[in-house]
DNA sequence: CATTAAATGTTATCGACTAACATTTGGCTG
DNA sequence: CAGCCAAATGTTAGTCGATAACATTTAATG
């Protein structure tokens, strides 16, 4: 109850600082480029020291670049049926799990991923995260009896075509809904692209 | 034909340096790790100074993460018929280019895929490495009047496929041919997968 | 043997990131 | 209200990858 106490009030002005680091990056970010910026600049512009942001995020791209591994996909995957193939498999597992995708779209959300798709050094930190998820799918699928590397192959395939997509999406008019062209996407990999 | 001698002569001695820095570095990565392993250890077991492995290699990870962008592979892909689907375009034309890709295999090859293969870092590396060769692919595809979308997807699709084929012969048996298991990976994607 | 251009060395600097230690903050308890 | 306490922040110093400017060595050539 004390602790307690203690430890939400402490989190709220974490939080807070969180929050200003997160809107001085992003706003730098977009003013001068993510590598043009440096980690100086947003310390400064957060009313912060540099030690003080990596206490917040563990490195610069983690600003922009989070790693939320979802056992909701995963799950989804491991409810499709077995016998069809490791790729079948994912891609229907995968489109099953886009509803709770829209979850992830807050107000920022689309700012971020057009940064992270304008610099090479994002793209490939961007990638590093996915592999976390693609790592867990594969072990889903090599426990329910797919070939290593056939589940490997089905994991990348599908979540390259998600990462096109949302990369697309970062800079498609604000109409488009990223759910949609992540279906569209995984459209292609259907066996019958009827 | 006087300075092509002295082009000729000095070009040989930058090469014997660039393999001291190749042996030193693939040497030390092996005994102790990719993060492990500093760039002062490397020239000073190649007996250099780091200013001239920076003359050799733009960036610590390229002495084991090259970009041949291939453009017989644009080409290939080209070659195949244009009413096909881009996925499937591209499928076809990896597989028809494969044949060149033994090309790549010297005698340290599958060592630096295994380093790679180990290190997120240098994975991140690779991928940002065949992002040309995607740019490549998708240009073609589009050239041909395929939507930007679907060629981004069929491009990332295939080339992931390729990429976890790569990954996994790094660490497969000594009789396991990169070739062959490119041409399983890249079978899954096809749409009647007899 | 002097010339010349490439290859290498020296020195200084930047930016991302880390470790160790000191300081501030602010709610809580007596 | 005074003082405790733990989280949050600051300070300092350092490592490592990478770059720039300038000096030096190398070795073939005429």
């Amino acid at each position: 109850m004390l602790s307690t106490n203690i430890w939400l009030v402490v989190t709220i002005r974490a939080l807070r600082t969180r929050a200003r680091i997160l809107d001085a990056a992003l706003d730098l970010f977009e003013r001068q480029g993510y590598d043009a910026t440096t980690v100086n600049e947003i310390a400064e512009a957060a009313g912060i020291t540099p030690m003080t942001f990596f206490r917040h995020f563990p490195t610069k791209d983690a600003v922009l670049v989070t790693d939320p591994y979802d056992p909701l996909i995963a799950e989804a995957i491991g409810t499709q049926p077995v016998d069809l193939a490791p790729l079948e498999r994912t891609r229907r597992g995968l489109l099953a799990a886009l509803g709770d995708i829209s979850a992830l779209e807050d107000a920022t959300a689309k700012r971020r991923v057009a940064l992270v798709a304008e610099s090479p050094a994002l793209r490939a930190a961007a990638a590093v995260g996915t592999e976390a998820t693609q790592q867990a799918i594969v072990e889903r699928l090599v426990s329910d009896g797919a070939e290593r590397l056939d589940a490997t192959v089905a994991a990348a395939v599908c979540l390259a075509a998600a990462t096109a997509a949302l990369l697309a999406w970062g800079t498609a008019p604000d109409d488009t809904t990223l759910a949609g062209l992540v279906r569209h996407a995984l459209t292609q990999l259907a066996p019958d692209p009827s």
